[in-house]
DNA sequence: GATCCAGTCTGTATCGATACAGAGACTAGC
DNA sequence: GCTAGTCTCTGTATCGATACAGACTGGATC
């Protein structure tokens, strides 16, 4: 069938280990040796050295996985996500590297068999939720990986690049508490796991599960603690999904009672143009003057004119696949935090006085 | 180091194979054997079946290649080779398949070896210009490929999942002849390799390497010819790559000589869009009022309001992907051509009588 | 009691390459 | 003329698994 490196060897004359020679260490043999090798290959239609031959015994694939909490598809409908991958993309073509998407699909025994199974040198972990099973099989895998998003349990020698969740988020909401908002609705996706859309109650902060959620989360109410408004006072709102129709879903009605909030901080851009969507929807005489906030700073937020937190997408997932790619010596310098800024456009505004 | 298969078998006291089929093929040993073999691998360490190894022994990957004519960060920067991506990426997803973006850098050595040592079992081939180096790469290697890029060579038993180039661009051509435009002008990106940005002069439209290129300037051609004006009246515009600021470079001066066009059709949205910013970037009062259109129909065109014409983006990369996933028996639902639409806005608009 | 069979497990060959030690040939140097 | 040192090239072991044919066991069948 397809000719193997040993046909090559054999039309030629000479040892397999010459003919591999001629392709990966062309110092080791003569260059006419080498040119008679390299055109009897092609006239045999010898492809060069099988991929995963030569890594099998190699000991190394030449790419990189990117493990995602969600679905394939989502990590292309999330702005956020997809300028990550574009910063990822850029290092690992610079290092000659191909990046692998692995799907992490709900089915966790699926899900777990593609971690497994990757073919890849190293992970860059995009936002794992309490996923912590894929990063025990990435370690058992004994690959290095660099997360981006803060864990509970994660050593400070633990490669990482990402930003303080908790300070960005207090930025932001401080702005909002300083314009007078009291009657405050946080909104996130997944708050907890399998919790339906809309209001929710917790006893605090620290019973959301997912590191980065809880990061945001936390810092919100920290600002509203400060001028005096406790956790139990704040509307917490869950999306299912991190889309602009899960953000404009998990506000229905939300405007509609006697003492409806005059500000929505969410955990996202995407949420956050959700939200807005679902004002924008009512007709204009019912349309309460709510301030709305992001988080993210993508792309559509500045057209929208959404006040946000901004986070450098790209460089982030630049970092990571450099992170991974050529570690640095250094175990400190693998932990890098990155600068946010607080965006303040039209979508937030004074508390209306009524 | 780290445990493989044998050193498993050994502390259970079975033969490799069995400890093999302990994880592809259950039902080829009891049940509580296996679950001795996969106590003993848990508490070893021993992650399961290395992926190399075994995609090596069983002859398939489980992974498909995307290829991708630029940079790979050039995928996630034009918006409708994102939801391409999305596309294939949602049926690989479901397939239980991961994607392997393969970067092909300037360089073509650099390229060709990354094709040569993807470890893919197929490639979907986006957009490969005049690159059919990389199509013998993948024949030699003896992998399946898809194609989207309709190319001159094509057997009609070649996959490939696409649109008429030719008809749709003819179709929104001829909406613009209809308004009344004489004087166009025609924007591509890559008109020829290496072009510089802006006017070309070119003896026909066959000179046109790229074959989407020379299809839609083809198809534009086609339907002015149709009115009287033959293809040397048209001014022919070169875009240095596929981004707004590619198209707005390359229109710079247009409108400033004594009889500028009244239209400016594009060879996609975002060069369009591009031609857009140019225009607005101009004084007020010196804003000719110059039809414009596009080709995708990506989410931004109907914000910006831009004619252009509509091809399924996700569900040319969901077929593109499927084809190659499982091949149709028959070869010629092989060959699919999907659907397209011109959508009118409000770039677009009667020639000014001046 | 011999035959057959299904259910389990083992052994050997193989997938297609690369690493590494070492064998010959050939030039240099003294 | 003999020892070193370079260049080339070869041979064998190995990377870590799976396929497939066959061996063994214990019961059902006649």
């Amino acid at each position: 069938m397809k000719p193997t490196l040993q046909a090559v060897a054999d039309a030629v004359g000479v040892s397999r280990s010459t003919v591999s020679n001629a392709y990966s260490r062309p110092d080791q043999l003569s260059a006419a040796l080498r040119e008679r090798i390299l055109g009897a290959a092609r006239q045999l239609g010898y492809p060069g050295p099988n991929p995963t031959a030569r890594s099998l015994r190699r000991g190394f694939v030449g790419s990189i996985g990117v493990l995602f909490t969600s679905q394939l598809s989502y990590a292309f409908t999330d702005p956020f996500a997809v300028r990550f991958l574009a910063g990822v993309g850029e290092a690992a073509e610079r290092h000659g590297t191909s990046m692998l998407l692995v799907p992490l699909s709900r089915a966790e025994p699926d899900a777990r068999r593609a971690v497994e199974n990757a073919a890849v040198d190293g992970f860059c972990v995009y936002c794992v939720a309490d996923e912590e099973w894929a990063l025990d099989v990435i370690r058992a895998r004994g690959l290095p990986f660099v997360s981006t998003a803060a864990r509970d349990d994660a050593g400070p020698d633990e490669p990482f690049v990402g930003i303080d969740e908790r300070a960005a988020a207090r930025s932001v909401a401080t702005h909002v508490a300083g314009l007078g908002h009291r009657r405050v609705a946080l909104l996130a996706d997944s708050v907890l796991t399998d919790a339906p859309a809309g209001p929710l109650t917790l006893s605090g902060v620290d019973r959301v599960p997912h590191p980065t959620t809880h990061g945001r989360l936390a810092g919100f109410a920290d600002a509203f603690a400060e001028v005096g408004v406790g956790w139990a006072e704040l509307t917490l709102l869950n999306a299912q999904g991190n889309s602009r129709q899960a953000g404009a879903a998990a506000v229905a009605g939300l405007f509609d009672g006697p003492t409806p909030p005059t500000a929505v901080l969410a955990g996202s851009d995407v949420l956050a143009l959700g939200v807005l969507d679902a004002l924008a929807e009512r007709p204009a005489g019912d349309r309460p003057p709510v301030s709305v906030t992001g988080f993210d700073d993508i792309p559509e937020a500045a057209a929208a004119g959404l006040t946000t937190v901004r986070q450098p997408a790209e460089e982030k997932g630049r970092i990571a696949a450099k992170l991974l790619l050529d570690p640095p010596a250094d175990a400190a310098a693998g932990h890098v935090l990155l600068p946010t800024a607080l965006v303040v456009r039209d979508s937030t505004g004074p508390v209306p006085r009524s």
